[in-house]
DNA sequence: ACCTGAACACCGTTCAAGT
DNA sequence: ACCTGAACACCGTTCAAGT
Protein backbone atom coordinates (compact mmCIF):
# COMPACT_ATOMS: atom_id res chain seq x y z
CA UNK A 1 0.00 0.00 0.00
CA UNK A 2 1.20 3.49 -0.74
CA UNK A 3 2.09 5.96 2.11
CA UNK A 4 -0.46 8.55 1.51
CA UNK A 5 -3.18 5.56 0.61
CA UNK A 6 -2.13 4.39 4.53
CA UNK A 7 -2.47 7.47 5.47
CA UNK A 8 -5.50 8.45 4.35
CA UNK A 9 -6.80 4.56 5.44
CA UNK A 10 -5.88 5.87 9.29
CA UNK A 11 -7.15 8.81 9.38
CA UNK A 12 -10.28 7.90 8.04
CA UNK A 13 -9.84 5.11 10.80
CA UNK A 14 -9.67 7.51 13.46
CA UNK A 15 -12.05 10.06 12.55
CA UNK A 16 -14.58 7.30 12.35
CA UNK A 17 -13.45 5.82 15.65
CA UNK A 18 -14.90 9.10 17.39
CA UNK A 19 -17.95 9.61 14.94
CA UNK A 20 -18.86 6.27 16.10
CA UNK A 21 -18.29 6.96 19.90
CA UNK A 22 -20.21 10.02 19.47
CA UNK A 23 -23.52 8.69 17.60
CA UNK A 24 -23.00 4.97 17.65
CA UNK A 25 -22.26 2.55 14.32
CA UNK A 26 -25.54 3.94 12.07
CA UNK A 27 -23.34 7.20 11.67
CA UNK A 28 -23.76 8.16 8.57
CA UNK A 29 -20.87 7.07 6.23
CA UNK A 30 -20.71 10.61 3.90
CA UNK A 31 -20.48 12.15 7.46
CA UNK A 32 -17.41 10.35 8.27
CA UNK A 33 -15.89 11.02 4.88
CA UNK A 34 -16.23 14.72 5.16
CA UNK A 35 -14.83 15.45 8.74
CA UNK A 36 -12.03 13.15 7.58
CA UNK A 37 -11.53 15.26 4.67
CA UNK A 38 -11.97 12.90 2.17
CA UNK A 39 -13.88 11.87 -0.61
CA UNK A 40 -16.74 8.96 -0.06
CA UNK A 41 -15.75 6.96 -2.53
CA UNK A 42 -11.91 6.76 -0.67
CA UNK A 43 -13.59 5.73 1.98
CA UNK A 44 -15.35 3.38 0.63
CA UNK A 45 -12.36 1.95 -1.56
CA UNK A 46 -10.25 1.18 1.83
CA UNK A 47 -13.96 -0.37 3.37
CA UNK A 48 -16.34 -1.22 0.78
CA UNK A 49 -18.98 -1.99 3.47
CA UNK A 50 -19.99 -0.57 6.87
CA UNK A 51 -19.04 -4.11 8.07
CA UNK A 52 -15.49 -3.37 7.06
CA UNK A 53 -15.14 -0.34 8.87
CA UNK A 54 -15.93 -1.94 12.00
CA UNK A 55 -13.69 -5.37 11.91
CA UNK A 56 -10.99 -2.60 11.52
CA UNK A 57 -12.13 -0.75 14.35
CA UNK A 58 -12.87 -3.09 16.35
CA UNK A 59 -10.27 -6.12 15.86
CA UNK A 60 -7.96 -4.87 18.77
CA UNK A 61 -10.81 -5.23 21.14
CA UNK A 62 -11.99 -8.33 19.36
CA UNK A 63 -8.57 -9.94 20.01
CA UNK A 64 -8.38 -8.73 23.76
CA UNK A 65 -12.05 -10.25 24.87
CA UNK A 66 -10.71 -13.61 23.47
CA UNK A 67 -7.54 -13.43 25.32
CA UNK A 68 -9.03 -12.61 28.41
CA UNK A 69 -11.23 -15.87 27.61
CA UNK A 70 -8.47 -17.28 27.26
CA UNK A 71 -6.72 -16.44 30.86
CA UNK A 72 -9.65 -16.70 33.14
CA UNK A 73 -10.05 -20.23 31.71
CA UNK A 74 -6.90 -21.37 33.79
CA UNK A 75 -6.77 -18.36 36.33
CA UNK A 76 -10.39 -18.72 37.77
CA UNK A 77 -12.65 -20.34 39.00
CA UNK A 78 -14.95 -21.84 35.95
CA UNK A 79 -18.14 -19.80 37.40
CA UNK A 80 -16.02 -16.86 38.07
CA UNK A 81 -14.65 -17.29 34.55
CA UNK A 82 -17.89 -17.48 32.72
CA UNK A 83 -19.65 -15.05 34.55
CA UNK A 84 -16.99 -11.97 34.20
CA UNK A 85 -16.91 -12.61 31.08
CA UNK A 86 -19.84 -12.43 29.67
CA UNK A 87 -19.78 -9.11 32.08
CA UNK A 88 -16.85 -7.81 29.70
CA UNK A 89 -17.99 -8.80 26.63
CA UNK A 90 -21.68 -7.01 27.80
CA UNK A 91 -19.81 -3.93 28.84
CA UNK A 92 -17.74 -3.93 25.80
CA UNK A 93 -20.44 -3.04 23.51
CA UNK A 94 -21.95 -0.36 25.26
CA UNK A 95 -18.77 1.60 23.85
CA UNK A 96 -20.34 0.94 20.16
CA UNK A 97 -23.55 1.67 20.43
CA UNK A 98 -25.61 0.02 17.86
CA UNK A 99 -23.15 -2.63 17.03
CA UNK A 100 -24.78 -5.82 18.56
CA UNK A 101 -27.25 -5.75 15.60
CA UNK A 102 -24.68 -6.04 13.11
CA UNK A 103 -22.81 -9.21 15.41
CA UNK A 104 -25.93 -10.87 15.52
CA UNK A 105 -26.30 -10.67 11.40
CA UNK A 106 -22.57 -11.72 11.16
CA UNK A 107 -22.38 -15.10 13.41
CA UNK A 108 -24.27 -16.42 10.49
CA UNK A 109 -23.13 -14.33 7.59
CA UNK A 110 -19.91 -15.56 6.36
CA UNK A 111 -19.88 -12.62 3.73
CA UNK A 112 -19.50 -9.94 6.55
CA UNK A 113 -16.43 -8.76 7.51
CA UNK A 114 -17.19 -9.33 11.00
CA UNK A 115 -17.75 -12.71 10.95
CA UNK A 116 -14.78 -14.23 11.53
CA UNK A 117 -14.51 -12.22 14.66
CA UNK A 118 -18.03 -13.44 15.77
CA UNK A 119 -17.31 -16.91 15.20
CA UNK A 120 -13.83 -16.92 17.31
CA UNK A 121 -15.67 -14.74 20.09
CA UNK A 122 -18.80 -17.38 20.45
CA UNK A 123 -16.04 -19.92 20.52
CA UNK A 124 -14.16 -18.79 23.68
CA UNK A 125 -17.37 -17.97 25.65
CA UNK A 126 -18.17 -21.89 24.37
CA UNK A 127 -15.06 -23.04 26.20
CA UNK A 128 -15.88 -21.22 29.18
CA UNK A 129 -19.63 -22.45 29.28
CA UNK A 130 -18.19 -26.06 28.50
CA UNK A 131 -15.68 -25.93 31.70
CA UNK A 132 -18.46 -24.24 33.59
CA UNK A 133 -20.92 -27.26 32.60
CA UNK A 134 -18.17 -29.64 33.48
CA UNK A 135 -17.82 -28.77 36.64
CA UNK A 136 -21.15 -28.68 37.43
CA UNK A 137 -21.84 -25.02 37.75
CA UNK A 138 -23.70 -24.17 35.06
CA UNK A 139 -27.34 -25.66 33.01
CA UNK A 140 -26.37 -28.47 30.61
CA UNK A 141 -29.05 -27.45 28.27
CA UNK A 142 -27.28 -24.61 26.48
CA UNK A 143 -24.43 -23.99 24.29
CA UNK A 144 -21.89 -21.80 23.01
CA UNK A 145 -25.01 -19.82 20.39
CA UNK A 146 -26.97 -19.88 23.43
CA UNK A 147 -23.98 -18.04 25.39
CA UNK A 148 -23.91 -15.57 22.25
CA UNK A 149 -27.52 -14.97 21.75
CA UNK A 150 -27.49 -13.91 25.74
CA UNK A 151 -24.59 -11.45 25.61
CA UNK A 152 -26.67 -9.84 22.73
CA UNK A 153 -29.69 -9.92 24.16
CA UNK A 154 -28.05 -7.60 26.99
CA UNK A 155 -26.11 -5.76 24.79
CA UNK A 156 -29.30 -4.72 23.30
CA UNK A 157 -30.93 -3.43 26.13
CA UNK A 158 -27.84 -1.12 27.02
CA UNK A 159 -28.35 0.48 23.46
CA UNK A 160 -32.02 1.30 24.16
CA UNK A 161 -31.90 4.63 26.17
CA UNK A 162 -35.28 3.62 28.20
CA UNK A 163 -34.14 0.15 29.22
CA UNK A 164 -30.44 0.51 29.67
CA UNK A 165 -30.75 1.49 33.60
CA UNK A 166 -32.14 -2.14 33.80
CA UNK A 167 -29.60 -3.60 31.98
CA UNK A 168 -26.71 -4.29 35.14
CA UNK A 169 -30.07 -6.00 37.18
CA UNK A 170 -31.10 -8.17 34.53
CA UNK A 171 -27.69 -9.03 33.53
CA UNK A 172 -27.85 -10.58 37.18
CA UNK A 173 -30.98 -12.47 35.95
CA UNK A 174 -29.69 -13.94 34.05
CA UNK A 175 -26.54 -14.91 34.88
CA UNK A 176 -28.30 -16.86 37.60
CA UNK A 177 -30.14 -18.25 34.75
CA UNK A 178 -27.21 -19.94 33.72
CA UNK A 179 -26.08 -21.10 36.72
CA UNK A 180 -29.19 -22.81 38.34
CA UNK A 181 -26.79 -25.80 38.19
CA UNK A 182 -28.81 -29.00 36.93
CA UNK A 183 -30.16 -29.55 33.62
CA UNK A 184 -33.95 -28.12 32.68
CA UNK A 185 -35.33 -31.31 33.73
CA UNK A 186 -34.93 -30.84 37.32
CA UNK A 187 -38.70 -30.34 38.30
CA UNK A 188 -39.83 -33.50 36.56
CA UNK A 189 -37.07 -35.30 38.64
CA UNK A 190 -38.53 -35.08 42.20
CA UNK A 191 -35.69 -34.36 44.57
CA UNK A 192 -32.68 -36.45 42.86
CA UNK A 193 -30.68 -35.23 45.74
CA UNK A 194 -27.61 -37.09 45.57
CA UNK A 195 -27.09 -39.59 48.25
CA UNK A 196 -23.76 -38.32 50.25
CA UNK B 1 -64.13 13.12 8.95
CA UNK B 2 -65.07 12.98 4.98
CA UNK B 3 -66.40 9.73 4.18
CA UNK B 4 -63.52 9.68 1.03
CA UNK B 5 -60.90 10.23 3.71
CA UNK B 6 -62.27 7.44 5.86
CA UNK B 7 -62.02 5.27 2.67
CA UNK B 8 -58.28 6.62 2.21
CA UNK B 9 -57.37 6.18 5.72
CA UNK B 10 -58.70 2.46 5.75
CA UNK B 11 -57.21 1.90 2.47
CA UNK B 12 -53.97 2.83 3.72
CA UNK B 13 -53.97 1.00 7.07
CA UNK B 14 -55.42 -2.97 4.82
CA UNK B 15 -52.11 -2.33 2.68
CA UNK B 16 -49.54 -1.28 5.57
CA UNK B 17 -50.55 -4.05 7.78
CA UNK B 18 -49.72 -6.58 4.46
CA UNK B 19 -46.76 -4.45 3.63
CA UNK B 20 -45.13 -4.46 7.49
CA UNK B 21 -46.02 -8.36 7.83
CA UNK B 22 -43.59 -8.96 4.35
CA UNK B 23 -40.76 -6.35 5.02
CA UNK B 24 -40.84 -5.73 8.57
CA UNK B 25 -42.10 -1.98 10.96
CA UNK B 26 -39.06 -0.34 8.59
CA UNK B 27 -41.02 -0.82 5.24
CA UNK B 28 -40.77 3.02 2.93
CA UNK B 29 -43.77 4.94 3.88
CA UNK B 30 -42.87 5.42 0.32
CA UNK B 31 -43.90 2.18 -0.80
CA UNK B 32 -46.99 1.87 1.68
CA UNK B 33 -47.95 4.94 -0.27
CA UNK B 34 -47.05 3.65 -3.42
CA UNK B 35 -48.92 0.27 -3.23
CA UNK B 36 -52.21 1.84 -1.59
CA UNK B 37 -52.72 3.89 -5.11
CA UNK B 38 -52.07 7.13 -3.12
CA UNK B 39 -49.89 10.41 -2.14
CA UNK B 40 -46.95 9.61 0.37
CA UNK B 41 -48.47 12.91 1.48
CA UNK B 42 -51.78 11.96 2.26
CA UNK B 43 -50.62 9.11 3.91
CA UNK B 44 -48.88 11.33 6.55
CA UNK B 45 -51.28 13.85 6.68
CA UNK B 46 -53.56 10.42 8.41
CA UNK B 47 -50.66 9.09 9.92
CA UNK B 48 -47.64 12.44 10.58
CA UNK B 49 -45.35 9.50 11.48
CA UNK B 50 -44.15 5.89 11.91
CA UNK B 51 -45.23 5.25 15.08
CA UNK B 52 -48.87 6.60 14.63
CA UNK B 53 -49.40 4.04 11.80
CA UNK B 54 -48.64 1.35 13.80
CA UNK B 55 -50.75 2.20 16.72
CA UNK B 56 -53.53 2.22 14.46
CA UNK B 57 -52.29 -1.27 13.07
CA UNK B 58 -51.66 -2.93 16.89
CA UNK B 59 -54.55 -1.07 19.25
CA UNK B 60 -56.12 -4.12 18.52
CA UNK B 61 -53.77 -6.97 19.64
CA UNK B 62 -52.36 -4.57 22.21
CA UNK B 63 -55.87 -4.19 23.77
CA UNK B 64 -56.10 -7.88 23.49
CA UNK B 65 -52.85 -8.28 25.38
CA UNK B 66 -53.91 -6.24 27.98
CA UNK B 67 -57.64 -8.34 28.30
CA UNK B 68 -55.93 -11.35 28.42
CA UNK B 69 -53.74 -10.50 31.43
CA UNK B 70 -57.02 -9.45 33.25
CA UNK B 71 -58.41 -12.52 32.61
CA UNK B 72 -55.58 -14.96 33.35
CA UNK B 73 -55.40 -12.87 37.03
CA UNK B 74 -58.59 -15.09 37.77
CA UNK B 75 -58.63 -17.88 35.61
CA UNK B 76 -54.91 -19.29 36.29
CA UNK B 77 -52.90 -19.46 39.19
CA UNK B 78 -49.95 -17.00 39.70
CA UNK B 79 -46.82 -18.80 37.73
CA UNK B 80 -49.11 -19.23 35.02
CA UNK B 81 -50.61 -16.50 34.43
CA UNK B 82 -47.62 -14.47 34.71
CA UNK B 83 -45.45 -17.41 32.43
CA UNK B 84 -48.38 -18.10 29.48
CA UNK B 85 -48.74 -14.13 29.21
CA UNK B 86 -45.28 -13.14 28.77
CA UNK B 87 -45.37 -16.30 26.09
CA UNK B 88 -48.05 -14.52 24.43
CA UNK B 89 -46.28 -11.11 24.29
CA UNK B 90 -43.17 -12.17 23.07
CA UNK B 91 -45.29 -14.64 20.04
CA UNK B 92 -47.16 -11.39 19.11
CA UNK B 93 -43.72 -9.44 18.68
CA UNK B 94 -42.64 -11.99 15.90
CA UNK B 95 -45.57 -10.67 13.99
CA UNK B 96 -44.55 -7.51 13.54
CA UNK B 97 -40.65 -7.87 12.55
CA UNK B 98 -38.55 -4.68 14.31
CA UNK B 99 -41.68 -3.39 16.57
CA UNK B 100 -39.63 -4.04 20.05
CA UNK B 101 -37.01 -1.32 19.01
CA UNK B 102 -40.22 1.26 18.66
CA UNK B 103 -41.77 0.17 21.80
CA UNK B 104 -38.42 0.46 24.04
CA UNK B 105 -38.17 4.16 22.90
CA UNK B 106 -41.99 4.79 22.97
CA UNK B 107 -42.00 3.37 27.06
CA UNK B 108 -40.59 6.48 27.63
CA UNK B 109 -41.25 8.93 25.55
CA UNK B 110 -44.48 10.59 26.17
CA UNK B 111 -44.94 12.53 22.87
CA UNK B 112 -44.95 8.74 20.74
CA UNK B 113 -48.03 7.68 19.55
CA UNK B 114 -47.12 4.29 20.98
CA UNK B 115 -46.65 5.28 24.32
CA UNK B 116 -50.36 4.96 26.11
CA UNK B 117 -50.37 1.28 24.56
CA UNK B 118 -46.80 0.42 26.04
CA UNK B 119 -47.09 1.93 29.34
CA UNK B 120 -50.64 -0.04 29.65
CA UNK B 121 -49.20 -3.24 28.59
CA UNK B 122 -46.49 -2.63 31.37
CA UNK B 123 -49.29 -1.80 33.80
CA UNK B 124 -50.83 -5.35 33.03
CA UNK B 125 -47.57 -7.10 33.14
CA UNK B 126 -46.61 -5.47 36.42
CA UNK B 127 -50.02 -6.75 37.88
CA UNK B 128 -48.97 -10.32 37.62
CA UNK B 129 -45.86 -10.37 37.93
CA UNK B 130 -47.06 -8.35 41.71
CA UNK B 131 -49.45 -11.77 42.21
CA UNK B 132 -46.55 -13.95 41.89
CA UNK B 133 -44.26 -12.17 44.00
CA UNK B 134 -47.09 -12.07 46.59
CA UNK B 135 -47.50 -16.07 46.37
CA UNK B 136 -43.89 -16.33 46.38
CA UNK B 137 -43.64 -18.04 42.95
CA UNK B 138 -41.34 -14.92 41.59
CA UNK B 139 -38.07 -13.30 42.78
CA UNK B 140 -39.35 -10.06 44.43
CA UNK B 141 -36.39 -7.87 43.16
CA UNK B 142 -37.96 -7.26 39.51
CA UNK B 143 -40.56 -4.87 38.51
CA UNK B 144 -43.16 -4.38 35.53
CA UNK B 145 -40.01 -2.18 33.53
CA UNK B 146 -37.64 -4.95 34.21
CA UNK B 147 -40.57 -7.76 33.12
CA UNK B 148 -41.02 -4.87 30.12
CA UNK B 149 -37.73 -5.06 29.26
CA UNK B 150 -37.33 -9.05 29.09
CA UNK B 151 -39.98 -8.97 26.91
CA UNK B 152 -38.06 -6.78 24.63
CA UNK B 153 -35.05 -8.57 25.25
CA UNK B 154 -36.70 -12.17 23.86
CA UNK B 155 -39.17 -10.13 21.22
CA UNK B 156 -35.62 -8.46 19.83
CA UNK B 157 -33.90 -11.98 19.59
CA UNK B 158 -36.88 -13.12 17.66
CA UNK B 159 -36.18 -10.59 15.07
CA UNK B 160 -32.87 -12.07 14.57
CA UNK B 161 -32.66 -14.49 12.02
CA UNK B 162 -29.61 -15.94 13.21
CA UNK B 163 -30.58 -15.82 16.73
CA UNK B 164 -34.68 -16.93 16.20
CA UNK B 165 -33.86 -20.38 16.61
CA UNK B 166 -32.92 -20.00 20.31
CA UNK B 167 -35.64 -17.81 21.09
CA UNK B 168 -38.24 -20.84 22.39
CA UNK B 169 -35.40 -22.52 24.45
CA UNK B 170 -33.91 -18.97 26.39
CA UNK B 171 -37.67 -17.82 26.83
CA UNK B 172 -37.50 -21.08 29.24
CA UNK B 173 -34.04 -20.09 31.09
CA UNK B 174 -35.18 -16.68 31.64
CA UNK B 175 -38.90 -17.48 32.78
CA UNK B 176 -37.06 -19.74 35.50
CA UNK B 177 -35.00 -16.90 35.89
CA UNK B 178 -37.95 -14.88 37.20
CA UNK B 179 -39.38 -17.69 38.98
CA UNK B 180 -36.64 -18.82 41.42
CA UNK B 181 -38.79 -18.03 44.41
CA UNK B 182 -37.19 -16.00 46.89
CA UNK B 183 -35.07 -12.71 46.54
CA UNK B 184 -31.97 -12.37 45.44
CA UNK B 185 -30.16 -12.40 48.70
CA UNK B 186 -31.05 -16.13 48.91
CA UNK B 187 -27.09 -17.39 48.39
CA UNK B 188 -26.37 -15.15 51.70
CA UNK B 189 -28.70 -16.46 53.57
CA UNK B 190 -27.64 -20.49 54.27
CA UNK B 191 -30.49 -22.56 53.87
CA UNK B 192 -33.50 -20.91 55.30
CA UNK B 193 -35.87 -23.65 54.38
CA UNK B 194 -39.12 -23.32 56.16
CA UNK B 195 -39.67 -25.60 59.12
CA UNK B 196 -43.05 -27.18 58.36
C1' DA C 1 -2.00 3.30 -7.84
C1' DC C 2 -4.89 6.16 -5.75
C1' DC C 3 -8.38 9.73 -5.45
C1' DT C 4 -12.74 12.30 -6.52
C1' DG C 5 -16.90 14.70 -8.21
C1' DA C 6 -21.02 13.70 -10.18
C1' DA C 7 -24.92 10.91 -11.43
C1' DC C 8 -28.10 7.61 -9.59
C1' DA C 9 -31.96 5.66 -7.05
C1' DC C 10 -33.56 5.81 -2.81
C1' DC C 11 -35.50 7.95 1.88
C1' DG C 12 -38.85 11.15 4.98
C1' DT C 13 -40.40 16.17 5.33
C1' DT C 14 -42.70 20.14 3.84
C1' DC C 15 -45.77 23.09 1.32
C1' DA C 16 -47.98 25.66 -2.37
C1' DA C 17 -51.42 24.57 -5.59
C1' DG C 18 -55.34 22.03 -7.01
C1' DT C 19 -60.36 19.92 -6.47
C1' DA D 1 -61.91 19.50 3.74
C1' DC D 2 -59.04 16.70 1.54
C1' DC D 3 -55.50 15.41 -1.79
C1' DT D 4 -51.11 15.73 -4.47
C1' DG D 5 -46.88 16.71 -7.17
C1' DA D 6 -42.72 18.79 -6.60
C1' DA D 7 -38.83 20.64 -4.15
C1' DC D 8 -35.74 19.69 -0.42
C1' DA D 9 -31.97 17.67 2.19
C1' DC D 10 -30.45 13.53 3.18
C1' DC D 11 -28.57 8.41 2.33
C1' DG D 12 -25.27 4.51 0.13
C1' DT D 13 -23.64 2.85 -4.62
C1' DT D 14 -21.24 3.23 -8.80
C1' DC D 15 -18.09 4.86 -12.24
C1' DA D 16 -15.77 7.74 -15.63
C1' DA D 17 -12.29 11.08 -15.33
C1' DG D 18 -8.38 13.09 -13.14
C1' DT D 19 -3.39 13.06 -10.88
Amino acid sequence: MRADARKNRDHVLAVAGTAITEQGVDVSLRDIARRADVGLATLLRHFPTREALLEALLRTSFDELTARAGQAETASSPEDALVSWLRDCVAWTTEYRGVTVLMAAAIEDPESALHASCVTLRAAGARLLTRAQAAGVARSDIDGTDVFALIAMLAWLGDQPSLAPRADRLFDVVASAILSAGSSHAQEERSPRTRS
